[in-house]
RNA sequence: GAGCCGCUAGCUCAGUCGGUAGAGCAUCUGCCUUUUAAGCAGGUGGCCCCGGGUUCGAGUCCCGGGCGGCUCACCA
């Protein structure tokens, strides 16, 4: 009604400013108007002294198999629930809700003659999207549906925004996500994910103390951004007056800790590159690493295939996963296959191209692939591998023996010297898991730094840095040591058989939104 | 960075050949004390992403821009 919203907006823009009443929707001035009516009768709108008593999935368990006639002989138990207002079917003087707290939801019978004239009254005022609280017994509806029927009721928060419609939901997918509360409210299945994400990340945090691993945290602040290739955020430290980078990996302390005698430790936390956004990658992304001491890249491809198939059995009670249609079975023991044999198999290369550089650049063009002017020998091995043959790794395979000069933090291959004793975990033509023994030697290490240098200096911009207290913290002596990193961000992807990044982090990365509200926004974008 | 697609009411979406901007849900008013996307009747609600251009006339056609999605490139 025009005259009621007149007078509220009003009294509304005299206690809190014009600026709010301003340029919003129909249905926002309705319940801001709302908002004021309760007051006006006493109402406080934003309480916070209710506390309720149980959630809606503990009534739904506790009470769900009782017959009506249990149900009525248990009247005098009595229950509190809060949560949000779902679904309304309004009878006048009585009136069904569906409250969905974080267990789930229950539906609530509200009825004039049990509440009284002023709660019913109060409970009129509340919308779709309001929080609330009530307290009352189970009954069965007429078409069986577990019910509670207040006894009494409050608003605990008032809601000015209309929700997303209740039958298509939020699907928007620039609202998902930079809205991602309202996702998360209106959309089950999103919920789903992050709560499986958060118990993926129990479940590993369980397994490695279980076995005596402990967990640390390092810098995310570093000065010399270290332990991967890749670009790095830059930022700067008014105080201290120096730049400083976030971090792109963790290996580097990690191994320190190593060093220092800890001999079992991991980290599960955010790493950030500045690279391009895609379905694979954010900006900033969670990361596994572990180290063991005294263990070599065999142990933890061992270690590796025990945590992930009783993860998958934790999850899903099975071994078997589907991700996007393919049907990926995690039962041990997996396929291990080294880069040169892999590379063989899945194309018709010959077996000079591994000592032949001329070879192998000869075999890249003939693929079509495009190699610029100065690449090593074994990154165009590398290239070639990930041409032929690492999309058709579906089921979990362990990729061994990366060439040497794509990996200058691992140790050589005994037998070797151009291979490292590493494997990458692949499953779905994807990389989940990079691991390696150690490099341990600090003599060798100086030199791969220094040949990291000189690439650089050749223009790959993200060859790695020097680090010196790293290479005398090796000086000291490191035991041999095993370690291994782990995307948690791809695999809750995997296990949620989510296609995109974005579907597993709950705040994305987005460019800056255009502002809505103040409509010079669109002069500074400029 | 390139290509393709999208952006219309709070939400989900229509909008024909360029000719007065629509539906469902939500919301408001009235009725309704066991509903299940409750129901019945009647209303409110729009910077058609932004800026130019063509035209008597642009949600629609053209150009530029913004944001998002997908694919590719990049990212071992």
């Amino acid at each position: 009604m025009p005259a009621t919203k007149g007078v509220f907006g009003l009294a509304f823009k005299k206690s809190a400013g014009e600026s709010l009443v301003e340029d919003r929707s129909v249905e926002f001035q309705q319940r801001l108007a709302k908002l004021g009516q309760l007051r006006e009768s006493g109402v406080d709108p934003y309480p916070n002294d209710f506390k309720p008593s149980t959630t809606a999935a503990a009534v739904t368990e506790k009470y769900g198999p009782l017959t009506p006639e249990e149900l009525e002989a248990r009247k005098g138990e009595s229950v509190s629930i809060a949560g949000r207002i779902m679904a309304k079917r309004d009878f006048g003087k009585a009136s069904f809700v569906q409250i969905q707290d974080r267990s789930g939801r229950i539906q609530a019978y509200a009825k004039k003659d049990i509440l009284g004239e002023a709660a019913y009254n109060t409970f009129k005022l509340c919308d779709m999207g309001d929080i609330i609280g009530f307290e009352g017994h189970l009954f069965r509806t007429k078409t069986g549906e577990l019910t509670i029927e207040a006894t009494s009721l409050r608003l605990l928060a008032k809601g000015l925004h209309p929700l997303p419609e209740k039958w298509h939901g939020l699907s928007d997918v620039e609202a998902r996500y930079r809205q991602r509360y309202l996702d998360l409210m209106v959309n089950p299945e999103v919920k789903d994910v992050f709560v499986k994400r958060s118990r993926i990340i129990k479940f590993i945090r369980d397994f490695l103390t279980g076995r005596d691993f402990m967990e640390v945290e390092t810098p995310m602040l570093q000065s010399i951004p270290g332990g991967a290739a890749a670009k790095p955020f830059k930022t700067y430290h008014n105080a201290l007056q120096m730049e400083l980078y976030m971090r792109i990996a963790p290996e580097l302390y990690l191994k320190r800790l190593i060093v220092a005698g800890l001999e079992r430790v991991f980290e599960i936390n955010r790493n950030f590159r500045n690279e391009g956004i895609s379905t694979r990658h954010n900006p900033e992304f969670t990361m596994l690493e572990f180290y063991l001491a005294y263990a070599t890249f065999d142990d933890l491809m061992d270690l590796t295939e025990e945590m992930i198939s009783s993860l998958i059995r934790e999850l899903t009670g099975s071994m078997k996963i589907t991700y996007q249609g393919a049907e990926i079975d995690f039962t041990p023991r997996w396929t291990r296959i080294s880069v040169r044999d892999a590379i063989l198999k899945y194309s018709d290369a010959a077996e000079d191209i591994f000592e032949d550089k001329d070879k192998a650049v000869l075999f890249s063009k003939k693929l079509g692939l495009k190699i610029p002017e100065g690449l090593s020998h074994g990154k165009i091995l590398t290239e070639i591998f990930e041409e032929v043959a690492e999309p058709k790794f579906i089921q979990p395979t362990f990729v061994t023996h990366y060439p040497l000069d794509v990996s200058p933090l691992s140790r050589k291959n005994a037998k070797d010297p151009s291979i490292v004793d590493r494997f990458e975990l692949l499953v779905a033509g994807r990389e989940i898991a990079n691991a390696f023994s150690e490099l341990n030697d600090p003599i060798d290490q100086r030199e791969r730094f220094e040949n990291q240098l000189k690439e650089k200096a050749a223009g790959d911009a993200e060859a790695h840095e020097m680090d010196e207290d790293f290479v005398r913290a090796l000086e000291y002596g490191m035991p041999p040591t095993a370690g291994e990193g782990i995307g948690i961000d791809r695999l809750v992807m995997l296990l949620t058989d989510s296609p995109s990044i974005r579907d597993v982090i709950l705040f994305p990365q987005l460019k800056k939104a255009v502002s809505q509200s103040s409509p010079s926004a669109a002069g500074d974008n400029v």
